[in-house]
Formats: structure tokens, sequence, C-alpha cells
DNA sequence: GTCTATACAGCGATAGAC
DNA sequence: GTCTATCGCTGTATAGAC
């Protein structure tokens, strides 16, 4: 007992340096990816000086995972979420899942950061990968009991994917502004079936 | 008929090299996006001097324009779309088209450009905008006459650009190596339920 | 039409003073 | 813990010789 409440317990700098240089690199990547965001820039917003962030984390890649690092654990999630209605739904209420969480505010710049940076960084395109088809989209498409359960979760995941690419990257009109619950309802048929349907375009498609 | 058949219509230069540009330029933002890719490095595949490029097009900017200016105008084809089957498979026809356009080698180099540079770059982004729900897609949903065309448009449109990313830039397994009328087949009913169907979760498509 | 040379700016990263 | 200074490199773009 050699101090009082403070004593090694990891005093954080002045201002909380670290989490104002966190939250600076989070918008920064979120708007303008990875390339197109320096340290300089970061360190300019956080008000620090641009060494301090390669003090704290040692490269521009690590700022960036430490950066994106989802607040939430979405594998979690999937059993709730199917036993938490009808299974001929359960797209419907994995769609409002998603759309709900990347629209909250602190996660939104998480999801556009790990897109815009998915083109040209390899880290980014494999955070989007686990993100979506090898994270909770398999695991749910697995515990439903149909076959091709990957193909099933990859076909969901690009439906999801486009639809975080035009809401929160492009702003296409008018999806871009619409309150989450109704894209959900929009694009949760969708998901329902790829995940529950039958694959292909069933019955009168003998061309092609 | 002052002379032979190829009188003044634009010598090439030696060895074409406006064109050798182009294709190197194509395949390098094809593969690396808008800021992934540098004019050196354009230059060098290309065999010519850097200067040559800023000599042929002014900026890098008119180079991508002009480099991932598409071949044939997708608008073109939205009545034959229409017209070459029954109306309730109009979407799996669109689909169709689509994605056996993007497939085609000469092709994808532009998509996968145009894709991952509209993550950054502005005026790509305008670009992918405008080849999908502006373009085409608002045309078709147009048509059909059903109501809120844009929206049906814009559902469509990020439909098929997920698809577009999962398949040729994260390049998602199994859907990037699949024949492009499996792909075709798989997302056709998608396409279909938002042009022409009843959107929200409630009606319609959840069991197909 | 083609190339050499270079201007000018920005980048990530590091060493070391305080 | 914080900052100054700077290395080494790469980028776009331009001026001007051949």
């Amino acid at each position: 007992m050699t101090g009082g409440p403070r004593r090694t317990g990891r005093r954080p700098g002045l201002a909380d340096t670290r989490g104002r240089i966190l939250d600076a690199a989070r918008h920064a990547f979120g708007e303008r990816g990875f390339d197109g965001t320096s340290i300089r820039q970061v360190a300019a917003d956080a008000n620090v000086d641009p060494a301090l962030i390669h003090h704290y984390f040692r490269s521009k890649q690590q700022l960036f995972v430490a950066a994106m690092a989802f607040p939430v654990d979405p594998s979690a999630v999937v059993p709730a979420v199917i036993a938490d209605g009808p299974p001929e739904h359960v797209g419907e209420r994995f769609a409002a899942f998603v759309i709900g969480l990347w629209d909250r505010p602190e996660v939104r710049p998480l999801v556009t950061g790990v897109v815009r940076s998915a083109s040209t960084d390899p880290v980014a395109a494999d955070m989007a990968r686990r993100l979506l088809t090898e994270g909770p989209l398999l695991a749910l498409a697995s515990a439903i009991d149909r076959p091709d359960a990957p193909l099933r979760a990859t076909l969901a995941g690009a439906q999801l994917m486009g639809v975080a690419i035009a809401r929160y990257v492009v702003r296409m009109e008018p999806l871009a502004s619409m309150p989450p619950d109704e894209v959900a309802d929009l694009i949760g048929p969708s998901i329902q079936g790829y995940l529950a349907g039958d694959l292909g375009a069933s019955s009168g498609r003998s061309q092609r």
C-alpha cells in the first residue's frame, strides 16, 4: 500500500492522448480509407505530434487495426438471432441486426473504413472477409439446416456489403438517407432467400 | 476520294503509344485502384516515358476516365432485356446480362477499377453511381410498371455492386470462381424481387 | 513525338534532445 | 511522454532539349 488509488494503474496521458489519436484515426480512416489517410493528418486532427503516433502504435498498419477494432463481437449474437423468432424470418432479423449495428454513429466509421480500405490494403480485405462470410454469417448459415452453407454465407455477405457501400460510401439515394429498420425490411427477404431459400432461379429459366 | 484508304485518318504513333498507355493504365487501375496506381508505374508497364502520359492525357484523373470508359453502352440493351422473355423473369435476364458483361476479360478491369477507386476518388464514385442506379438500371426499373422506380434501381444496384466486390475484388469463395451463368442464376431472383416484387419483408418472396 | 531533368510536395519512419 | 529534426523515398506535374 504505497500510494492512493492512482498507484501504478496506467495513468493516462494528460488528456488521454492515445484515445484522441484513436478517435481521429477512426474518423480519418472511415472518411478517406487507409491510403487516403496520413499519419501527419491524424496527428493534426488529434492535436498531437506525429511522432507520438509511432510511439503508441508501431506503424500505420497497426494504428489501422487498433482504430478499426469492432467494439462488439457479432458472433455472440447469432444464437439470439436464431432463437428470437420463426426460422422463416431469420434472414430479416439478421439484416435488421446488422443494419442497426452499422448505423450506430460509433460503428459507422469502422464499416466505411474497412470497406474503403479493402480495395487496396490486403489487411483490410481480410478484415472485410472475416467481418462477413467467415464470421457470423457463416455461423448463421451453418446453423440453419440447409446445404451449401459457405455459398449461402457468401451470397448474403455480398448482399450486405453492397448495401453498405451503396448506403454509407457511395451514398446512393434514397437508400442513403432512410431509417435503418426500413432498409432492413427491404433487404431482409433477399438475405432470407440466400440463407434458407432454394438457391437458383427456381422454375422456368431454360435458357442460358 | 483523293487518296487511298489511309488518307488522313489518324495515323497512330510508331507502335500505338497511346493505346499501350491505355492498356497498361486499365490493368493497373483495375488491379490497384486509382490511388494505388502511379503514373511512373503505368509508364514502365507500357514501356514509355512518364512524361508521355502527361502529354497524351493532361492528368492522372483524365487518364483514369479515358482508361475506364466502357466500350459498350449498357443502356442500349434495356429494351432487348425487357422484350426477350416473360416479365416475371426480367430480373434474372438482367442479372445474366450484367454478370456476363462484367466477366468478359476486357471489361473486368473496368469494373474492378471503378469499384476499387470509388471508395476514395469522388470521380470514380460518380462513375459507379452512373454505371448502376442512374444508368440502365433506372431505365429498366422505370420501364417496369411499378412504383418507386428509383428505390428499386438503387436496391438492385447495391446487390449487383456487392456481387462485383465479392466476386472480383475481395474474391470470396465459392462466388469468385464460379461460372458466370451460375452466378446469374443465384442472384437473379433477388434482382427480380427488387425490380418487380413487393418491396418490404411482409409478402411475396419470403419463401421461394 | 519523345525523353532528360527537375521542381515541389507529401509520405512513413526514426534518432535523439528535453 | 513529448517534440524537433531529418532521412529516404515516392508521388504528380512541368520545362525544355533533341
